[in-house]
This record gives structure tokens, sequence and C-alpha cells, in this order.
DNA sequence: GTCGTATGTCTTGTCACGCAAGATACCTTG
DNA sequence: CAAGGTATCTTGCGTGACAAGACATACGAC
């Protein structure tokens, strides 16, 4: 099994770091909805969910919840156990699910514009 | 009818703009499947087709096709008639043909592994 | 005739953001 | 104690969409 301290080197010459743009955000937000998670969960549960299709570095994901932070979406808890490697959970707020709505209505709406005219050939 | 001069402000907030990212080489080439086309011809192709859904401004559009002339992906042909404004047609290349259909297999995946993810709720 | 508007091309500068790479620290297992 | 897994954060780079502006030709209205 490959962990995540391996670091996947993305592919250089792929689109695929460019789709992840816009939808990065959306994708946090959307694996935050069953409950609190940790930046490190969040990468592996990402991978894990995707079977790897999906895959993003640590190094990608933690700006992204500084900013969504930031941004009123997420609120922060420490979990500082006497024993063992502190962790900060992160959780939904309301306006993390309005936005995580909303984002995803986006999604959508793109994703079948794009299906609509990529759409091989079977026209209306 | 709105114009393609009259420039549609593009929403700051909206995650449009970054999904463009990626996408727009291979709706460019798309668009040119069919036969040559001209630079603003393309723009308001784009728009038509999608009716608005996606959309794109030609500043935004002829620095894609300088980059698929350079990547060799598309030819180009000068028409100046004796009267009326030049325009610059291009076409797709064979190279450009093979990048279609491999940025096409890389968007499916991408919006197949989405939709996934983002399944509404049915488990498994 | 000239002013606005549509057609058509191109360039400059700005900003956002994914990512590689590196740093730090703790814990477990051999 | 040395590796390797867990866990966090930061710096710097490159890419690319876009607004804004410039420029030129054509055509209509006034």
């Amino acid at each position: 099994m490959e962990s995540p301290t391996a670091r996947t080197e993305i592919r250089k010459g792929s689109i695929a770091r460019e789709l992840r743009r816009g939808t990065l955000e959306l994708i946090v937000l959307h694996l935050l909805e069953p409950g609190e998670a940790y930046g490190y969960e969040i990468v592996t549960k990402l991978t894990r969910e995707t079977q790897g299709a999906l895959e993003v570095t640590d190094g990608t994901l933690y700006p992204v919840l500084y900013r969504l932070e930031r941004a009123g979406f997420v609120g922060v808890r420490w979990d500082t156990p006497e024993r063992g490697v502190p962790r900060k959970y992160y959780q939904l707020t309301d306006a993390g699910r309005q936005e995580l709505h909303a984002l995803t209505t986006e999604w959508s709406a793109f994703a079948d514009a794009m299906a609509r005219l990529l759409g091989t050939g079977h026209p209306r």
C-alpha cells in the first residue's frame, strides 16, 4: 500500500493538475460533510474513496484548509493528546454547508455543459 | 442577442473561471474537429452551442490558440480578402486530433471520479 | 461626413492556486 | 538508535484565465 508520505509525483503534462482548480474546495467541503476530519486524514480519505483517481498532496491541502477557515467555511479544533501527535480537526460551518451546496450546483452545471458539448453526436 | 464585443464580465467569486483551466484546450480542439474556424468564430460558436453555459473572451482565447499552434496541435491559414477584415483560420493537425482524444479521455475519467465521489449517497 | 457599433486580431499586467520540496516533531518497531 | 509512519506548516515556482486596452476595417444611422 502506498503511504501518503511517499509523495506521488503528479504528472506535469497532464491536465489533472488544472482540473483540480476550482474542484478542490468542493472536494474538501464534501469530504467534511459526514463529520469532522483532520488534514492528513482527508488526504488518505480522498485517495481511498476515489481509488486514486483524485489525489492531493499535503502541500496542496493545507493551504486549501487555511483558505476555507479564513472564509468561514470550516471551524477548527485542536486535539492535543498527552501522548501522540497533535491533530487539527476541521468541521463544516453553516456557511460551509451553504458553500458546499453552491459549489456542487456549479460543478454539476459545468459538467453537464461539458457533457452536452462533447456529447457523442447523439443530437438533441 | 449579446454580442461577443460586449464583454461579459465573468464573476470573480465563481469557480467557473478555475474550471476552464485545463478544459479550455479540450473545448477549443473539440470545436475545431468538424472543420477549420477563426478565433472570433470560435468565441461565438462556444457561446451559442452551450447556450452561454460555457463562455470565453477573446483575450482568453487567442493565447490558447497560440499555445495550440506552438504545440503543433493546430495549423494556421490567413484569409485576406480584398474587402473585409482578414481572418486567421485554424485547423486540427494529426497531433491535434490525437491530443483531442487524449484530453477527452482524461476529462471523462475526471468527471466520472467526481460524479462517483459526489454521488448522491447511494453507497457502494 | 462622422459617430457608434459590429467584426476581427493581438498584447500587457495581474492574480489565484496547485504543487514540489523542505522543515519540524512525535511515535513505533526492529 | 535508526527507519519509517504519522502529522503539521512554509517557501518559491510555474501556469494560465482574464480584464483592459490598442488597433484596423466595414456598415449603418443621423
